[in-house]
DNA sequence: TTGAAAGCGATACCAC
DNA sequence: GTGGTATCGCTTTCAA
C-alpha cells in the first residue's frame, strides 16, 4: 500500500504538506504543489479511507436504505438508486446500500460506527417506525418520501396530490365527466405507503372540485387483479370515458383488457398514466404521462444532504411540481 | 461518540479485552464476557468502522458494481443487487455501490482506498476492459458473468448454454421442427455481452444436433422492433411452431403480437421464455420458462467472495445450472 | 509557506 | 485470562 508518507517523502516535502495540497485547505506554493501532484500521480496513491475517517470524522460516503417488497415497482426503485449513487459521485461521495430487513437497528448500526455521513431512506410511509429513530440518530437524513412527521428530517418527493390533480385537470379540461382512478395495489394502501394516500386525496379533492363523481379502485399486479378493478369501476361508472392509472405494474395488462373488452384508446377510454418513463416506453401507444421524476428526486436528495453536511442549510421539505406529458392516450370527449 | 474505550471504563477491563470480547480471537472468562457485552450494549456501542479498517486492513464492505445501461433488465439486474446485499449481511458485510461510468479507475479507486475487501463486477463482457485492471488490483474479485479470460477471477452465472440446450429440447421433445430463437436487442450482441453469445451458441448447437433448422433474430424493445422480429423468422421459418424468447423487455409486447396476429399460444406456437420470474407473473398465462436464478447467481457470489476472503478457496468458475419450470405456453405438437 | 507531532479509535503483539 | 502499548494512515493544531 502506497501512504502518504510514501508521497511525502517522493515529494521532498512533509506529509502534513501533501495532506494540505489534497485537502486544498491552506495555501501552497505552486512548486510544491506541483512536485505533489506529480508523485501522487506517479506513485498511484489514493488516501486510505479509514484512516482519513478517523482522523476527519468524515467517509464520504452516503448510506442509501432501499426497501426490499415486492408491491413496489422496481424500475422506480431503481432510478432513485442510480440517480443517488452517480450523483454522489459528483460530489466525490460513495453509496453504501442498505436494505430495510435489518429495521431500526441496521440505521443506529451505520450511523453509530460512523460507515456514512448521512442517511438518505426511501419508501417513506405514512408512520413510518424508522422516522422517531432516525430523528434520534444526530445524523443528517433525507427521506425520500413524505412521513405525517418529519420533524427536522429533510424530505423530497413528487407532488403527488397535485400529480392527481393534473390527471383529473387534463382529462376534464378535455370534456370528461366519467373517469376514475385505478391506484396501486391493496398491499400499498394497506401499510400506509405516503404516496398512494397524499395520489388519492388529491384525486378526490380535484374531482370534487370539478363537481365529478369518480370513484377509484386499488389493482393487484395480476390478470385477475386488473379484471376485477375493472370491473368494480365499470359498476360505479357505467359511462367511463376516462382513466387515470397510478399503478405502473398492471398498466400494459390494463391496456390489454381494454383492447379485449372493445374499448379503443382514446376514441372509447382516455388513459393517462402515472409511472417512470420506462413504463410508457414499451406500450403500443404514445401515452399522457404524469412522470414520476425519479432522477430528479434522486438528484435533489443527494444536493439537500451535501447542503446539510456542509452545515449551509436547514432541514427543508421539498415536493416537486409534476408535469403532464402529451400522447395519444388522452382524447377530447365528443 | 462512545468508543471502545468508553465501554472498558464501564465494564472495568482494558479495551484489548473488550476487542477481544468483541472479535472472539481468545478466550475470556464468563464473568468478563458478561460484563462487557452488558456495557456494550448498555452504552449502545458499535465500533468506528474507520478505526476498525485501519487497524485490522478489514472493512467488512464489498464494492458492488452496477452496469448503468438501458439495454440491460432492470428486473434482473435488481435482483442481483438485493440478492447480493442481503447475502452479505449474513456474513456482516455491508455494501458499496459503485456504477460503471467511473470506469476502471474508480475500481482502482476503491481498491487502493481501503474502501473494500473485494469487488463484485456485474454485467462482464466477453472482451471487458475492466477485466486486465481487476487481474492487476491484487484484491478478491467475483464477475458476475463470463468473459473470454477471467485468468485468477472467480465467476459466476447461470449457464446459458445449457440454457438454450434445454429449451430446444423440451421443444423438440414435444414435437416441434420448426422453432426460432427471439434473442437480446441487438446493442446486447453488439457489445458482446457474454450470455447473449453463449445462449445463441448453445441455441445453435442444440438445434444443429437435433437436425432443426432454427433461424435467430435480435429484437429490439419496442413495438416496432417485435413486429420486424417476428416478420423476418417468419421469413426464414414460415412454419413456425416454437419460440425461445431471450428477451425479458419484449416477452409481454411479443404475446401480444402474436395473438393480434391470429397466433394462439400454446395451440398454434408454443413459448418458452428465459427471464426472472417476475416476467413470468404478470403475463396472461403460466409461462414455460428457463429463470434466471439471479437469487442464487448473488448469493454465490457472496459465498465465493467469502471464502475467497477467508483463503480457504481458490477462485473457480461456477455455472448454474437450468432448469425448466413448465407452464402453459408450452404443448405437443399435433 | 512549511514541518512536527498529537490525536482519531480500533487491533494485536508482548508481557505477566 | 488479562492489561499495556505500538501501530495503522491520515488530519489538523501549533510553531516557526
Amino acid at each position: 500500500m502506497v501512504s502518504i508518507a510514501d508521497v511525502a517523502r517522493d515529494a521532498g516535502v512533509s506529509s502534513s504538506t501533501v495532506s494540505y495540497v489534497l485537502s486544498g485547505k491552506r495555501s501552497i506554493s505552486p512548486e510544491t504543489r506541483d512536485r505533489v501532484e506529480a508523485s501522487v500521480r506517479r506513485l498511484g496513491y489514493h488516501p486510505h479511507a479509514g484512516a482519513r475517517a478517523l482522523a476527519s470524522s468524515r467517509t464520504n460516503v452516503l448510506a442509501l436504505v432501499m426497501p426490499l417488497r415486492a408491491d413496489i415497482d422496481v424500475q422506480v426503485l431503481m432510478g432513485f438508486v442510480t440517480s443517488v449513487v452517480t450523483s454522489a459521485r459528483k460530489y466525490d461521495y460513495d453509496v453504501l446500500l442498505l436494505t430495510n430487513d435489518e429495521g431500526p437497528d441496521g440505521l443506529r448500526r451505520v450511523a453509530d460506527s460512523a460507515m456514512a455521513d448521512a442517511l438518505l431512506v426511501m419508501d417513506v410511509e405514512s408512520a413510518d417506525p424508522r422516522v422517531p429513530v432516525l430523528r434520534s440518530l444526530r445524523c443528517p437524513t433525507v427521506l425520500i418520501g413524505l412521513p405525517d412527521e418529519p420533524g427536522d428530517l429533510s424530505c423530497v418527493d413528487l407532488d403527488f396530490s397535485a400529480a392527481a390533480k393534473r390527471c383529473v385537470q387534463h382529462l376534464a379540461d378535455l370534456g370528461h365527466e366519467h373517469i376514475a382512478l385505478v391506484g396501486p395495489s391493496p398491499a400499498v394502501y394497506e401499510r400506509g405507503t405516503s404516496f398512494a394516500g397524499r395520489f388519492l386525496n388529491g384525486f378526490t379533492e380535484a374531482t370534487r372540485t370539478r363537481g365529478l363523481n369518480a370513484p377509484s379502485q386499488p389493482c393487484s399486479p395480476s390478470y385477475d387483479g386488473v379484471r376485477e378493478c375493472l370491473d368494480k369501476i365499470l359498476v360505479e361508472q357505467p359511462r367511463l370515458t376516462g382513466l387515470v392509472v397510478h399503478n405502473e405494474a398492471v398498466l400494459g395488462t390494463l391496456l390489454s383488457e381494454l383492447r379485449a373488452r372493445g374499448s379503443r384508446v382514446p376514441e372509447d377510454v382516455s388513459v393517462v398514466a402515472v409511472g417512470p418513463d420506462e413504463m410508457a416506453a414499451n406500450q403500443p401507444m404514445r401515452l399522457t404521462t404524469v412522470p414520476l421524476l425519479s432522477d430528479d428526486v434522486g438528484r435533489i436528495a443527494v444536493e439537500m444532504t451535501m447542503r446539510e453536511l456542509a452545515g449551509s442549510s436547514a432541514p427543508e421539505v421539498r415536493l416537486l411540481s409534476p408535469r403532464l406529458a402529451h400522447g395519444d392516450s388522452t382524447a377530447q370527449r365528443d
